[in-house]
RNA sequence: GGCCCGAUGGCGGAGUGGUGACGCAGCGGACUGCAAAUCCGUGCACGCCGGUUCGAUUCCGGCUCGGGCCUCCA
């Protein structure tokens, strides 16, 4: 759409804002982390996806082809140290009392309940939506398998326990995370016969005497991949070495990605791929925490935020989206529903701007498309600058009253949502008002009194009138006489 | 103990070597029987101490406070 902007995108590689330039002309290959379905994604996750997807989205904006894979992690993923922790997706099933695959299943499908309602688009092939490149680890057992030959001889060492990497064999080991080569007093137990303490699992091999429900045949025996073998697996599968750009959250930029480099500096050394210093992909990318008092949102606390609890309590979706678009990327945000409020606030405003808009420029949309506008310029710049929504938004409020023809501006919206994904061409303000899952009174009943308030006033029986009034805010009901909806659910 | 990051108005959150976005809340106005919703307008901030500079919120150093990571984590 806009080529005459540089895009410029942070890359924690070298913690600097870089000139993007793809690998291959015209197109970008992007391989995002997603979940482990072992449990239910909270809101704080789910900010990953909103920034990856905005990455994709203003890639597209900018007119190139798109391949965007994400993950989906249902085996290898540890609750504890590489040896001594139990598999996170064992222990849920254990406690579920159900099949692994049927958990891995039921929280696959939560996620992506999750993506729908957040207006995360989802994988692409080349700029179309395609359901598979959603890769699935344990689709890519062989592929596994056959990474780990070979990088095996060079680069790693069994024990007892499993196949392990030995991070002295590649150039710069750590280097994303910035890490020091000397450990200093940590404090987990050192796993025994580790040749070095940031050394890891490739493969893990069942105890003696246990079955696993999730388990394969290895030359190392019968066991289960490390976590961070899929990665580097299904990205070099599927996207090639080296593709453009990779990401996740900044919790992977310490252990994760570090890892996952050195097993692609192991394997495209091995294959005569690259230099040592090659990395897998030329840009690393990572979103900061949705943080909330009380520190970090925690999964292991029990009670943690779910996006289906905001919608229970009368919070549309698109607003926890709208929540995350109002910070850069890279900042920490901090939650509260306060915020959430105001997020929603202004989501329905923005709303209502659009919808007045279209209704101006119905029927009009021909004739500017010579007109070069200042506030898509403004957004463009401001998204290009590393993805600065909170600026993009306000050139998007902005360009509702910009002065220029209403079809020209209703264009430009058009555009700029494209990028931000907040679905303003089809979102009406009906839709943001969301019945909470408390609410006691029906939208009939609602409606009742209120023909019997219109009447009351109609007769200036004010009395009458005020009654019924205080009788719906009892019920958790706003009346709003000034307002085409007429009424709104307060929020829980 | 080691490494790293942050500190902006009531809240959230951009940005900048020289008038400190934007949103929400607040306040004033329009509308309303009164409210609410909506629309218009508007007040309020750069943690502390030094340094560099004609000039610092912005650059440098120190301090204080807060947070993250070093263990699974978006």
């Amino acid at each position: 759409m806009t080529d005459a902007a540089p895009l410029t995108l942070f890359n924690s590689l070298t913690r600097r804002l870089e000139p993007f330039e793809p690998v291959h002309a015209g197109e970008v290959r992007v391989y995002t982390c997603g979940p482990t379905v072992y449990n239910y994604p909270h809101i704080g996750n789910m900010r990953a996806y909103v920034f990856a997807d905005v990455l994709g989205r203003t890639l597209s904006f900018k007119g190139y082809r798109l391949t965007h894979v994400i993950n989906i992690t249902d085996v290898g993923h540890l609750t504890d140290d590489a040896d001594a922790g139990e598999d996170k997706m064992e222990k849920m099933a254990a406690a579920r009392k159900q099949s692994i695959w049927d958990v891995a299943e039921h929280y696959k499908q939560a996620y992506w309940a999750d993506v729908r309602a957040l207006n995360i688009r989802g994988p692409m092939n080349s700029g179309a939506p395609s359901a598979a490149n959603w890769t699935v680890a344990t689709d890519y057992l062989p592929q596994m398998i056959e990474f780990a030959k070979s990088i095996a001889e060079k680069h790693c060492y069994e024990l007892d326990s499993g196949l392990y990497f030995d991070v002295s064999t590649v150039a710069d080991y750590g280097r994303l995370a910035r890490a020091q080569t000397e450990d200093g007093e940590g404090r987990i137990e050192p796993v025994e016969g580790k040749r070095n303490a940031a050394d890891f699992a490739i493969w893990r091999k069942t105890p003696p005497g246990e079955t696993r429900q999730m388990e394969w045949d290895s030359p190392w025996g019968r066991g289960a991949p490390g976590w961070h073998l899929e990665c580097s697996v299904m990205s070099g599968e599927v996207l090639g070495f080296p593709f453009d750009i990779h990401t996740g959250g900044i919790d992977h930029r310490e252990i994760h990605h570090p890892n996952e480099i050195a097993q692609n500096q192991a394997h495209c050394c091995t294959n005569g791929l690259d230099t040592p210093a090659n990395s897998g992909a030329k840009v690393w990318m990572h979103n900061n925490f949705l943080v909330e008092r009380s520190g970090k949102m925690s999964k292991s606390s029990g009670e943690f935020l779910r996006l289906q609890l905001l919608i229970d309590k009368g919070y549309h979706p698109l607003a926890y989206r709208m929540m995350c678009l109002q910070a850069h990327y890279r900042s920490e945000l901090e939650f509260s529903w306060e915020g959430l409020g105001a997020a929603l606030t202004r989501l329905k405003r923005l709303v209502m701007g659009v919808e007045k808009l279209k209704a101006q420029a119905v029927g009009k949309l021909p004739e500017q498309e010579d007109v070069q506008s200042v506030v898509l310029d403004q957004f463009s710049s401001a998204l290009f600058d590393d993805l600065n929504t909170p600026r993009g938004l306000g050139h998007l409020e902005a360009s509702l009253n910009a002065d220029e023809f209403p079809a020209t501006r209703y264009a430009n919206v058009q555009q700029m949502d494209s990028v931000l994904g907040l679905n303003l061409l089809n979102l009406t303000r009906a839709d943001l008002r969301i019945r909470p899952k408390a609410a006691t009174i029906t939208e009939a009943e609602i409606e009742a009194i209120l023909a019997r308030r219109r009447q009351a006033r109609a007769a200036k029986d004010f009395a009458t009138s005020d009654a019924l009034r205080d009788e719906l805010a009892a019920a958790g009901v706003d009346v709003m006489d000034g307002d085409p909806l007429g009424w709104d659910w307060k929020l829980g």
